[in-house]
RNA sequence: GGAGGGGUUCCCGAGUGGCCAAAGGGAGCAGACUGUAAAUCUGCCGUCGAAGACUUCGGAGGUUCGAAUCCUCCCCCCUCCA
């Protein structure tokens, strides 16, 4: 039963862009694609059939937040996190490798596993590749994300190697636990720091393992802009042209048209949500902060060129009261935008490649945000 | 009329001789945020400024080397009794 596919579509003649179609057992999905986080089973302050309309063709789960609460028992008893959330489209999870790495004064990493302690209530408990994929799959995700390290930067190399090599070693023990007949797709998170041969090395480990789509993770960690971009520039092209390449926890706008530009398919960040919460609204301008006092009396939609809900109904000024007043609507109205603007930014990039001309398309998107 | 309490930097509120331009909180302003420990966090917040200087704690005097803090008078507010 083999559920997952991917078809390349197209690629950009001049740019390692590329146009694809993924299909699950949830459905199809378009890449390049963003995904929106929604670590508890919810994106954050957005309704499900909201999502839909903003075009969001697939969401992000996790793996150690819901083993942790609800628990992943309670929420196969209740139909999966599918019906949980009432969401009927794919779900990617992680697999909480992010938290090793964010959560690292928390947890201790050994050859099995990672003892984590948990952040709610200090309660012990051990993730490995074997349960972080028993996780996943009683959750019931669509693709399901290798248990890796997400390791820290700056690191030294000696430190990124053996911390790589442990990672390709879950790997392998990922795609042992996995049980391909259940229907959901495993990726596998190709890691190795800034270093180019480790990056490589992590790249080919992973084809001999052999998954469905294969993640560059270990990116957007406080390193250089633009050695981000060599990092993805380099290690993009060493994966199957025919799987997707999913660029994980990447990142501002200009980030998913770099990223897209050096063959990356699928991106998730929480910066769209998380900065709507906090104030930033991205624009096709540039982002602003809708908190800044330069805004009190502003009519103006926060993006003149948006066309999405909250752009056709409210000014900046607005926008700022609710903000400045702490009301739930902030974080709402906020956040719609912010996905639209996403989704949307990807929904044009899509179209660009489509028409072979996503050059074009991101110079212009740099003009306009010079503006 | 009598008894008591109190007036502190935008607001609330600590401070009762030097370590005070004055705790803490709020408000305000600015910034950060990249596989979500985040509706979080950081910085600024008397004036000019690099250091430093200058003006502040209801008002006016006074004591003292030194006062938001002690004394005198005045103004205002609150509570209780008549």
């Amino acid at each position: 039963m083999h559920s997952f596919n991917f078809t390349l579509l197209k690629k950009d003649a001049l740019t390692q862009a590329r146009l694809g179609e993924i299909s699950t057992r949830r459905g199809k999905i378009e890449t390049p694609i963003f995904m929106p986080v929604g670590t508890l089973g919810t994106v954050k302050g957005v309704l499900p059939e909201t999502l839909l309309d903003l075009g969001a063709q697939i969401i992000l789960g996790n793996t150690y937040h819901l083993y942790l609460r609800p628990g992943h028992e309670l929420i196969r008893n209740l139909g999966g996190l599918h019906h949980f959330m009432n969401w009927d489209r794919p779900i990617l999870t992680d697999s909480g490798g992010f938290q090793v790495f964010s959560l690292n004064k928390l947890r201790k990493i050994g050859e099995e596993g990672v003892h984590f302690q948990s952040h709610l209530d200090g309660s012990s408990h051990t993730l490995t590749p074997e349960f972080s994929i028993a996780i996943q799959e009683a959750l019931g995700s669509d693709i399901i994300m290798a248990f890796d390290e997400c390791i820290p930067y700056p690191s030294s190399r000696e430190y990124v190697l053996e911390a790589t090599e442990r990672s390709t070693r879950w790997a392998q023990r990922s795609r042992d636990a996995w049980q391909e007949e259940r229907g959901a797709a495993l990726f596998g998170i190709v890691q190795g720091g800034m270093f180019e041969d480790l990056r490589r090395k992590s790249s080919d480990d992973l084809l001999d393992i052999g998954f469905e789509g294969y993640a560059v993770g270990g990116l957007s960690l406080g390193e250089e802009i633009n050695l981000m971009y060599d990092i993805m520039e380099f290690s993009l092209p060493l994966l199957p042209e025919d799987r997707p390449r999913y660029v994980m926890g990447v990142g501002t706008p200009e980030d998913l048209v770099e990223g897209v530009a050096r063959g990356g398919d699928m991106f998730d960040c929480v910066m769209p949500t998380r900065n709507a919460r906090n104030g930033v609204l991205f624009t096709t301008f540039g982002k602003i902060s809708i908190k800044q006092n330069r805004y009190r009396e502003d009519p103006a939609p926060p993006d003149p060129e948006c066309s999405c809900y909250v752009c056709r109904h409210y000014s900046r000024a607005y926008l700022r009261h609710l903000f400045q007043s702490k009301e739930i609507l902030a974080s709402v109205l906020n956040t719609h935008h912010n996905l639209h603007y996403y989704l949307n930014l990807m929904r044009e990039i899509r179209e660009a490649v489509r028409q072979g001309k996503f050059s074009e398309f991101k110079a212009n998107f740099y003009r306009k945000k010079s503006k």
